[in-house]
DNA sequence: TTTTAGCACTCTCGGCTTCCGAGTGCTAAT
DNA sequence: ATTAGCACTCGGAAGCCGAGAGTGCTAAAA
């Protein structure tokens, strides 16, 4: 049986209240702040059908009520109305997305610092990993006799390199030779795709530069193999100290030890997304739907971005379970919108 | 006047003391575990002196003392110890110079991400800020017949990257062509010897793709320009939270936020280095002797790493007054040998 | 003259009690 | 079905007290 329209509005005072205030709300705050002509007494018995029902709860009897994970679950899904952003808060994104890709993984950062300033919670930034990721071009630059560096660019539009030690100084045109060879061998290749044999065929055309082969191929796997971690970068960190919740330090220091270790964040992400209900690109994980203790009562929006074919990234916003979830979604869609727009036209969308 | 011994010896004790347990310590405390054999009485008396030339401070009347800025600054500059460094630490610091700067900032941010693990402080790394920074080399890559991208090699042996739109389709002839002119027009020189009448020049050699040029010619300006910024990196945020000063999460939070701003943090460094007493490569800033308030009780340890002629860059490692000076400087000067080292026998020495 | 023992004094901290107010649930009236 | 009224509960703030740590001072001892 679903809700009465009465407890649906009260149910959504309450979290709007809570969400702005984070103190527990009395019956007599609703009565008087939300516009359903009834007296707090009435309020009262919704509320604690509401609580019989399992989205409310009291910290102790003599408390007002406060929002449970199951509350929440049905704010975001049904009861949240759609947060307009500021002309402020779309200009903040728009100057994020008008940087235009310099970097493109400076742009998504840059983004995640916006929210976090905006928006007062902790962000992180996944860069999408690229298991399907390909080389797309190599090069090779002379420094000195000694030294050149190997960029490599991959199909997600990163750009990597190293410097290689030359074991005897090489022409230019000696260089140029070991490029073309590596580009006709190696491009448009999956890590998996190049195999050994292929690499010995390859440094067999390159004479006395084989080892210069090598070494690139060797640097292109671990290219396309590290990567695929994906590089996190969180912002805004302290800021999750703003809120009341984290008043305890001993809550603070949990949760920021726990996202601090890029490696809990990648599990945790990697978790939620192993679901396959891929429904929108907004998702919610809310208070103890997290698997992890120091999330238990957190709440996380995730937002997912692309960068082309299979490639993904994530976003995800970080606060405390009574978290604005209709403004930080609006902002994270807001900007995803954008930034997948960008990429969509603009980018190797022919790879 | 300088000090007597015995008191110098009971200062000591009260700093190493202090450092250990952040708690004021007391007479009886250094009486019996520094043995010096006198009563805790006749410490007393010394105390109060030490309380009078400034060196020590009471929190209040019945607590025991608490070493001053003046007095952690003559801690650090005559009465300390050399820390030795543990097995494991000397360890976890060759691991990260190992790394052998497959990107050199990699090699940095691994180490401040060490010796914050370490230490249970938080540190900061500074990339050197390269005024005086030059193009070594340039190239660019073609992707397809709509961008390439643009590779720029700087002296410090950062590479720096751009996308391009290519206006119209040009052949690898012709890129080749543009690629030549600028390596013979603008190698070597730093953003102030880049003149528009050069760029000009150049561009007028490149015929229909001038534009390419000129193009090349800003990015250029622009890496050699804002990369005087110089990246920051922080790590370890949260284990501030670790130390019992920062148990008041109002404290916490003003400091943490100070960090996490990273003007500020660059603004105070730079301020710091001004000073032209350019001693040793380690130095200390202690309490109140930083003039930014969230800084004036928290102690800073710096170190100054090269990277080749003119090029320097900065560690941090900021915990509260009372932080383990010795150990830190311990570890932070080892691996700046190394690092140093490392550098100077590998890299673009002769630039 | 320096060191030490003794003692009164001060101040913080933790625990305890008390009190107040907010908010509830229940009952009876509308 | 709603509301007014009321007794009840509980957490938090304020106040109080005693214990403990550490001091400074004085007077005796070395």
């Amino acid at each position: 049986m679903s809700l009465s329209d009465r407890k649906r509005r009260i149910l959504k005072a309450v979290i709007d209240e809570y969400i702005e205030n984070a103190e527990p709300v009395g019956s007599r705050v609703i009565a008087s702040r939300s516009r359903l002509d009834v007296s707090p007494a009435t309020i009262r018995n919704e509320m604690s059908e509401l609580e019989e029902l399992g989205y409310l709860e009291q910290p102790h009897v003599s408390a007002g009520r406060i929002p449970s994970t199951a509350g929440y679950r049905l704010y975001v899904n049904e009861l949240m109305q759609d947060y307009a952003l500021s002309d402020h808060e779309a200009e903040a994104i728009n100057a994020a997305l008008r940087t235009q890709m310099r970097e493109l993984e400076r742009t998504v950062r840059e983004f995640g610092s916006f929210v976090s300033r905006l928006t007062n919670y902790t962000t992180y930034t996944l860069m999408p990993s690229p298991s399907s990721e390909r080389v797309m071009k190599f090069d090779v630059l002379i420094i000195d006799e000694r030294y050149a560096i190997v960029v490599i660019v991959t199909s997600s539009g990163l750009l990597k390199n190293k410097r290689i030690r030359l074991a005897t100084s090489a022409t230019e045109e000696e260089i140029r030779q070991v490029v073309r060879i590596l580009n006709t061998h190696f491009t448009n290749r999956t890590l998996d795709e190049i195999s050994l044999s292929l690499i010995k065929r390859a440094s067999a055309e390159a004479g006395n530069l084989a080892y210069l082969v090598t070494a690139v191929a060797d640097f292109a796997g671990e290219v396309l193999d590290d990567s695929g971690d994906g590089d996190i970068y969180l912002d805004g960190i302290s800021r999750m100290l703003n809120h009341p919740e984290y008043r305890d330090p001993e809550k603070a220091r949990e949760l920021l030890n726990y996202l601090s270790d890029k490696r809990e964040i990648l599990r945790h992400t990697k978790e939620h997304f192993s679901d396959d209900n891929v429904a929108g690109q907004i998702r919610f994980s809310i208070g103890t739907e997290n698997s992890d203790e120091p999330l238990k009562d957190a709440g996380i929006v995730y937002g997912t971005y692309d960068l082309g074919k299979n490639l993904q990234g994530v976003i995800g916003i970080v606060g405390p379970t009574r978290m604005d979830y209709a403004k930080v979604a609006a902002n994270l869609n807001y900007f995803i919108n954008g930034f997948n727009k960008l990429i969509r036209d603009s980018f190797f969308t022919d790879i």
